[in-house]
DNA sequence: TAATTTCCATACGCACACGTATGGGTAGGT
DNA sequence: ACCTACCCATACGTGTGCGTATGGAAATTA
């Protein structure tokens, strides 16, 4: 198996349909015409549409992972490291997904575990952030904790708003939490 | 119209199913069975599906801002009011049915604007506590801001906390935000 | 070239849930 | 006693989307 290019398509696809309206946006007829092709194909690549959902959430866990934490180069000094992550989180749209996934994921018991894990590997690298800046590990995690909440509740605020504003906003959000 | 009991039971009864297993437990069959009737009923009191759906989402605005705004009596002194706002918010679990609801309404922008509202009011209120605890204009609104997304963010933790745990961590947060 | 594997198209059965049509039963008014 | 408004039960039609069965074309291997 050297790399199944063409359930990757599918996963995309789901993704794409996910953002967009919510996983009963997630039809397999539905993903099939987007891709130009049948159901044959799907039934072809996965078991069942269960299983398949199984996947996508995998999919979009591990490049959840990858683009967060195995992130690109930051600065060395460790206070203008969490404005710099807290930035990107923002700028890049990091966690723009969470809120389709989480949507979808919350009644399930099973698919909840695996966001939980998400949460808990993001968590800790914010708290390691926070440590790093000099805080205790209580101070680490408390502000770990608000800045995590903090990315996840944003795109719950329904009033939308701009780029520039979000920045400024999450930076004063920092600036609180990095006051000794 | 005195008051049509039997259309809030459906309306508890759709808000109940909402909130143990998301918008597609609401089904007009499954309501009728737990209410103990069939759909002649709901389709006697409601023209369809999505005309009480809108109901639905009315219903849970109202009593949101009912509960939140128009709350109990907390104490005078301003700072102290924040900290017991803050404390009701968890205790009683104000904003619990908030995942849910927008889980729900997140792709319809009709009933995105209804919740959009919810967010305005409830975020004025706590603009207000700030202002009043003596924050300028910008200060106030930030802190709000930050209170909101907390309380927004919370229920996303995929990690489940005590009631005692999630008390102590509002507080902290809280004591953050009320620092000058 | 023959056979097999890979990948997808077409057609069908099936279940679930919405909405409607229709009828029936009960309470209150005359 | 009759009528009428109110409330609900039953039965049916219909759409949507899942899964399966089957066939076929292209590519790979023997």
């Amino acid at each position: 198996m050297v790399d199944k290019q063409s359930k990757k398509s599918w996963l995309n696809a789901a993704l794409k349909a996910l953002a967009s309206g919510g996983i009963d946006k997630v039809r397999v007829e539905s993903l099939a015409k987007n891709l130009g092709v049948t159901k044959g194909s799907f039934y072809w690549h996965f078991k069942d549409r269960e299983q398949f959902l199984d996947e996508l959430l995998n999919f979009w866990a591990e490049q959840s992972t990858q683009t967060v934490i195995a992130n690109p180069d930051y600065p060395t000094d460790s206070r203008a490291r969490v404005r710099a992550v807290a930035e990107d989180i923002v700028r890049r749209d990091l966690g723009g997904m969470d809120p389709h996934i989480r949507s979808w994921t919350q009644y399930d018991k099973r698919r909840r575990k695996v966001v939980a894990m998400i949460d808990k590997k993001r968590f800790e690298f914010l708290r390691d952030l926070f440590a790093a800046a000099g805080f205790s590990t209580s101070g680490a995690r408390l502000r770990a904790q608000s800045l995590y909440r903090y990315v996840l509740g944003e795109p719950f605020i329904s009033v939308r708003e701009s780029m520039g504003q979000r920045l400024q906003r999450m930076q004063a959000h920092v600036d609180l939490l990095l006051r000794e």
